[in-house]
DNA sequence: AAGATCAGCAACCGCCTGACC
DNA sequence: TGGTCAGGCGGTTGCTGATCT
């Protein structure tokens, strides 16, 4: 078998299971306090008879002041699906795109859906083949409509979504380019993000908001927080796949920001055209 | 009401990688 | 250059509460 982490080791008698809250909060006092220089030695700084990786974890998926918490939104849901797509299995990669969740709170997330997904795909088969599925389970609603969606097959021509407001504000402002790099990071750094399309870099407060109009069917009023880029020749047309490779590939761009209006036909779109490239 | 099943979540395990000696 | 160690990651397991039968 692999080797034990020596921290791990028997000898040092470190406690397992969950943790108490009183662990918990000698864990986040002593963080608060000195930070995290070595994990292996904050056990026996903090107190705890834990080892180190479990310190870390527990740190990591739980205890970090900027985790979110909660239930996936929508938004969220479709995100990591699009990101599962382009990343695969990389859940530190796709967290470090969704900002205030861990990835094994994604791969939670994830496994609970796929196993659901994979379940439903042998019913669906085993009861065409002999259609022997219980009523009750038959006649629960859309039971694969879910499923079904998500299996569909991506338009074959993306047209970039382009608020209106923020096309206005790029053409009063005479924007040629997506020039404004300061607030957009790394990202609008490549050049091959930089050709087109309008990015929304919104709060997080946005985020909220568009996941719960979308909920509700309202279209939220949108508000401008930060800057906004339109495309350099036409706003709701002709976007590369480099623009969005480049959010792929550019772990720095936060994809809680990209903007999304509450209109769940464009959302959709967006939502598809992810899902119809491989970014190999 | 009780047992079975499901879903969500927390945590552990084993492997890999990079830094250091 | 090879060995050791710590940190990080993905896969997996086990627990618990909710729901179903």
């Amino acid at each position: 078998m692999g080797r034990v982490h020596p921290c791990c080791s028997e000898e040092k008698k470190v406690r397992k299971g969950l943790w108490s809250p009183e662990e918990d909060e000698r864990l986040a006092s002593h963080i608060a306090r000195f930070g995290v220089s070595c994990w292996s030695s904050i056990p026996e700084l903090a107190g705890l008879q834990r080892c180190g990786k479990s310190c870390r974890l527990r740190w990591m998926n739980y205890l970090r002041p900027d985790l979110k918490r909660g239930r996936f939104s929508q938004h969220e849901e479709d995100l990591i699906i699009s990101l599962h797509k382009a990343l695969g299995n990389s859940w530190s990669q796709i967290a470090a795109r969704l900002p205030g969740r861990s990835d094994n709170e994604i791969k939670n997330f994830w496994n609970a859906r796929l196993r659901k997904k994979l379940r439903q795909k042998e019913a669906s088969t085993s009861s065409t083949a002999v259609s022997k599925e219980p009523a009750a389970r038959r006649n629960q609603p859309n039971a694969n409509a879910e499923v079904d969606d998500r299996s569909k097959p991506a338009p074959s021509v993306f047209t970039p979504f382009v608020p209106d407001h923020v096309a206005a504000a790029a053409g009063a402002s005479g924007a040629s380019s997506c020039d404004d790099s300061s607030a957009a990071g790394s990202f609008f750094a490549d050049p091959a993000a930089a050709t087109c399309a309008a990015v929304h870099l919104a709060d997080g407060a946005a985020d909220d908001r568009n996941a719960a109009a979308a909920e509700s069917g309202v279209t939220p009023t949108p508000s401008l927080t930060t800057s906004t880029s339109a495309c350099t020749d036409d706003a709701r047309g002709s976007c590369d796949d480099g623009f969005f490779r480049a959010m792929v590939d550019d772990p720095s761009f936060l994809f809680g920001d990209f903007y999304l209006d509450g209109d769940a036909g464009h959302h959709g779109q967006i939502m598809s055209f992810w899902e119809g490239h491989a970014f190999s």
